[in-house]
DNA sequence: CCCTTTGATGACCGGCGGGTCAACTATAGG
DNA sequence: CCTATAGTTGACCCGCCGGTCATCAAAGGG
């Protein structure tokens, strides 16, 4: 009996939300044209929607969890190699991973600084969760003796936050995808050597030494074939060490 | 003959108009409020501005006026000094300066975020230009042997000016000024440390043990008195302006 | 083939707020 | 005091768009 409703409206409709609210803002956004791009009538949006903004909120929520994923907090990684090159490498690797998930959805990143009104509370907590997880990431390498004591962790955590957020930002202007590993490997590089031990600046000029030598990061290709399985990652980093 | 214009009123407008935009950026901004406001009537707004968009981009352009004469390229100090030491201390006056400029009109800088449609080029174009000018002090100090040469003048500049921007955005979340002089100096440390030669990374170092030693820096109380000089001969002007 | 049920449609409603203008008011000159 | 002139007002107009609902269409059961 009755008729059976489109499985694809929804998800239609999402695709659709997502391009106009990146092109135009919360503001901007017309229902009507999100349903005209989605192929469905402005009623059929109300179908699955309660108002514009629930379907921002929803993207947004949805969007703002995978992204949640990927900024793990050091705790997140068990087996975090100890040795400065490998530290180096493996966090490269990280970052790289995060950076390709960000260009993935650039459509979505887009959206983010026009949540002004309504949603803004949601950008904002995201941001100072970020804020946070580079925090603990700060603490950690301080008591690793990777960075030095006299660094404000709390200044440290902003600037590296602000850098990589201009970092996306720019990356939001580019057409093709851009060298992220040498865009990630130069920011990584700057702020290990601004907050690290001298040991850990000697460690970042002797891999630079390495790597021109033409000899690769072993962690990385590591981590990058291995992306889920964390301990296992780092197992082989600590087996490969003793070689 | 005839009835004398009001001339406090356009000057009351931009001042509400300013506080309005800041708060509810420019689509939630209404023009009866502004008014109000600014104790006229909402025709007393289009007596002196043709529409909202105009009133903003007219406070733009006067502030973004205002910022590029703070945001110079190298060329504008001819005679900066070449000891690394002096340098930084000049640097840090330099941004200090900068930055007390900003707190002071936290207000507006609350505007720029909220300009999102026909306004936005005005502030990328000035986001760009800082970017350039930015880039110009990273070549400058390449040049000078003070920045290490392999070091991408394009990238640098990029985190650069986003960690700065972050420290601004924090500056707008306080509710006392906070101690800018410790925020800036903390990142020109950490972007001499990271871009700088051995020796000016050496420089850093010393200057710190010369400071925790009590002994101030000679070039920035030079700039600071040549500085206020300079703001209060212009704040002299607007005032005979105003009069 | 009709009836019921439920998905889908788009014309329509209503409020909001940018912008206008007829009416009003203050001032100066005669 | 009167009149001309120009500043000031706020009620009103109107387009836009979020949200609704009477109506239609599709599907299945009897």
């Amino acid at each position: 009996m009755s008729r059976i409703a489109d499985p694809k409206a929804k998800i239609m409709l999402l695709r659709a939300a997502e391009e106009v609210f990146a092109e135009k803002g919360l503001a901007g956004a017309k229902v009507e044209e999100i349903a005209r791009r989605a192929g469905v009538s402005k009623g059929a949006f109300y179908l699955h929607f309660e108002s514009k903004e629930t379907a921002l909120k929803q993207l947004l929520e949805s969007f703002l969890a995978r992204c949640h994923s990927y900024f793990a907090p050091p705790a997140a990684y068990p087996g975090l190699p100890e040795d400065p090159a490998d530290l180096l490498d493996f966090s490269l690797a990280r970052d790289v991973q995060i950076y390709e998930f960000l260009w993935q959805n650039r459509a979505f990143l887009r959206i983010l600084p026009s949540c002004q009104g309504n949603t803004d509370y949601l950008v904002i907590a995201f941001r100072a969760e970020i804020d946070a997880t580079t925090r603990e990431w700060v603490d950690y390498w301080r008591r690793e003796g990777i960075f030095r004591p006299e660094v404000d962790a709390d200044l440290a955590a902003t600037l590296i936050g602000g850098a990589y957020n201009e970092l996306s930002t720019r990356m939001l202007l580019a057409e093709t995808r851009p060298q992220l590993e040498d865009w990630l490997r130069f920011a990584l590089e700057t702020f290990f050597r601004a907050f690290g031990t001298p040991e850990m600046v000697a460690a970042v000029d002797f891999r630079n030494q390495r790597v021109s030598q033409g000899i690769g990061g072993r962690v990385a290709d590591a981590l990058s074939n291995q992306m889920m399985d964390r301990s296992r990652a780092t197992r082989d980093h600590k087996e490969r060490r003793h070689i």
